[in-house]
RNA sequence: UGGGCUAUCGCCAAGCGGUAAGGCACAGGACUUUGACUCCUGCAUUCGCCGGUUCGAAUCCGGCUAGCCCAGCCA
């Protein structure tokens, strides 16, 4: 009864899950009746390449439109041809695929919608809201004020409708140079918030866009193609992040001025990044040139191309993103929280298999010589459905070095001379002896074998304390393993005082020459294991071939076990 | 110094006037053929600070402090 008591309180905790401002906005405005459907949209330019900040928002948006049963768009805000690569569209839509994040048919572009815009610009001129100005950048910098002076009035904020609309039609008809003229909305020179400081609505710029060619030499400004690009499309909740805040009165102008029948509502959130990564394009552009890093998807790095070469999985990255939650109090979550959720759900994924990343030999002197036996062990005792294997074990094996210590210090229960421990799946082997080379580092370790503990079990009931995993020599597939660090010396900080990164020196360590199970033979790019007792690895897409396995770490096991300092 | 926003455990984050959820991290312990996993246990007399209202305040009011964003023809 106590027992049903428990299941009743839990129950009844899951059901208290509370929600984030964002979804009790939206509660509100369906339980108000200001919609009746929910459909968001993730609106990236196509500048560059996506990263874990992203997937935040695409998550985020991908989720809400999912969980009220509503809609979600991918849409291109491709409003500024300077900055834009249809390359970077390409890998976006690669990214937001792979995250899961399913816009279905529905992937648009803002320079669909130019038209529309400028249709509304010609609306505004003809309501006197707009005015074509002949301020040069300079001089619109001097008029606009400071943060603490009003602005002053463009000289030609009073020109007539029929001017401005003749002006207009001349700047979309190329009859303009770059710079020489701008459309801009009139609204208050002496708003305290900057935005509302007559915002400029179309620049000219004689550019060939990704996606219209030289249709148009007259683009759109954000503050009032993202307002359109979301009405048209019948957005309901437009979710920006925190720096757009003081844009939202020039956003509810815009689609007021426009008049469109629904509105939509913009929802402003605090982006989240991750503790001691670097993000920042120009870094990252650094470390491609210095060749510091493989490229912008070394897995070193929190690009989505990186994490998945990584071996993330996209579901990982959705916990991690569940996990964080949504605020408005700008945070830096630890790594250690994406960390615990790649192991969440690789955990019961992955088969787990035996590998020395760095190996010395392993001698067992009364093995039978030249005898092979095959040993039956389950890929992952957590989950039968993943089966078992046959693995070969013989007199000759690849251990890993940490697993024997000549003078071991107390509490060390690895194989040391005289030490009894199991080789995981298969025997008790005590040690006897060691080989050493010139400079006095292990080559080889000899033990003997108990035959009665075939399984890892003494039928005496004797127990050994330590459990090693371990590679048939003869056998093995010689590999290489990539461990990974964090980039960043985290000691220190993302940042030198003059800017440049704290680059941790340690951050790739290739280990060639190491020894994996043969049931790894014929591993794939993607294909994901659990390295007993060391941690989860990836085969790497861009360097692995079929006859020299290449593996990224993708993240180390737990460990509590520190070897103690000499 | 104008405007906007934020402040709850080392890191995230609930809380919405009735007496501080949860997760990560960390620390103990149990279990263990992974020093993993799992399971227990511990981890904010206190919510940036100071006042006020109230029987009662993290929640309401006033004042202060700190941090973030805004002066692109970027998004």
């Amino acid at each position: 009864m106590s027992e049903k008591d428990k299941i009743k309180e839990e129950a009844a905790e899951k059901e208290v899950v509370s929600r984030n401002f964002i979804e009790q906005a939206i509660d509100q405005d369906l339980a108000e009746g200001v919609y009746d459907t929910v459909h968001t949209r993730f609106p990236p330019e196509p500048n560059g390449y996506l990263h874990i900040g992203h997937a935040k928002s695409i998550l985020l948006n991908y989720g809400l439109a999912k969980q009220y049963g509503g809609k979600f768009n991918l849409r291109f805000d491709d409003t500024n041809p300077t900055k834009e690569k249809s390359e970077f569209v390409e890998s976006i839509k690669e990214d937001v695929r792979w995250l899961g994040a399913d816009y279905e048919d529905r992937l648009f572009f803002a320079s669909d919608y130019f038209e529309q815009m400028y249709e509304g610009a010609v609306k505004l001129i003809k309501k006197g809201k707009a005015y074509v100005s002949d301020l040069t950048a300079e001089q619109m910098r001097e008029y606009r004020g400071t943060l603490t002076e009003p602005g002053r009035e463009d000289p030609n904020r009073d020109r007539s409708v029929e001017e401005n609309l003749r002006l207009f039609e001349e700047m979309k008809e190329g009859r303009y140079a770059d710079g020489e003229k701008t459309l801009r909305a009139k609204i208050d020179m002496a708003s305290p918030n900057i935005n509302m400081r007559d915002p400029i609505l179309y620049r000219v710029a004689h550019l060939a866009h990704q996606n219209t060619g030289d249709q148009w030499c007259i683009y759109p400004m954000y503050d009032y193609a993202h307002p359109i690009e979301d009405a048209v499309e019948g957005i309901t909740h437009s979710i920006c992040t925190l720096e757009f805040e003081d844009h939202r009165p020039l956003y509810n102008w815009v689609v007021q001025e426009l008049e469109y029948p629904q509105p939509p509502r913009q929802i402003e959130f605090a982006k989240m990044y991750l503790t001691n990564v670097v993000t920042g394009k120009r870094y990252i552009k650094k470390l491609v040139e210095d060749g510091a890093v493989d490229g912008w998807d070394d897995p070193r790095l929190v690009s989505i191309a990186a994490l998945r070469r990584r071996g993330f999985t996209p579901e990982a990255i959705r916990m991690f993103v569940d996990l964080c939650g949504v605020s408005k109090a700008n945070s830096s979550a630890e790594y250690s929280m994406l960390e615990y959720c790649i192991r969440e759900d690789l955990k019961l994924k992955c088969p787990r298999v035996m590998a020395a990343v760095d190996p010395i030999r392993l001698i067992i002197d009364n093995y039978p010589a030249g005898q092979t036996e095959m040993l039956e062990i389950v890929n992952n005792p957590e989950n039968e459905a993943l089966g078992s294997r046959k693995v070969p074990f013989s007199g000759e094996l690849y251990i890993d070095r940490e697993d024997f210590m000549e003078e071991p210090p107390k509490k060390y229960f690895r194989l040391f001379p005289g030490n009894e421990v199991r080789l995981m799946g298969a025997y008790f082997v005590k040690c006897t002896d060691y080989e050493k080379d010139a400079d006095g580092r292990v080559t080889a370790v000899h033990c003997t074998y108990d035959p009665a503990s075939r399984g890892g079990n003494s039928p005496d009931g004797r127990k050994v304390k330590g459990t090693i995993h371990w590679v048939s020599a003869a056998d093995a597939v010689r590999a290489e393993v990539r461990l990974y660090e964090n980039i960043i010396d985290e000691e220190k900080g993302v940042y030198n005082e003059d800017g440049s990164l704290n680059l941790n020196p340690d951050s790739l360590k290739v280990m060639s020459g190491c020894y994996v199970e043969p049931s790894v033979r014929g591993a794939k790019a993607y294909d994901r294991f659990q390295f007993v007792r060391q941690g989860f690895f990836c085969v790497d897409s861009k360097d692995s071939r079929p006859d020299a396995l290449v593996f990224n770490r993708i993240v180390s096991l737990k460990s509590s076990f520190v070897l103690p300092k000499k």
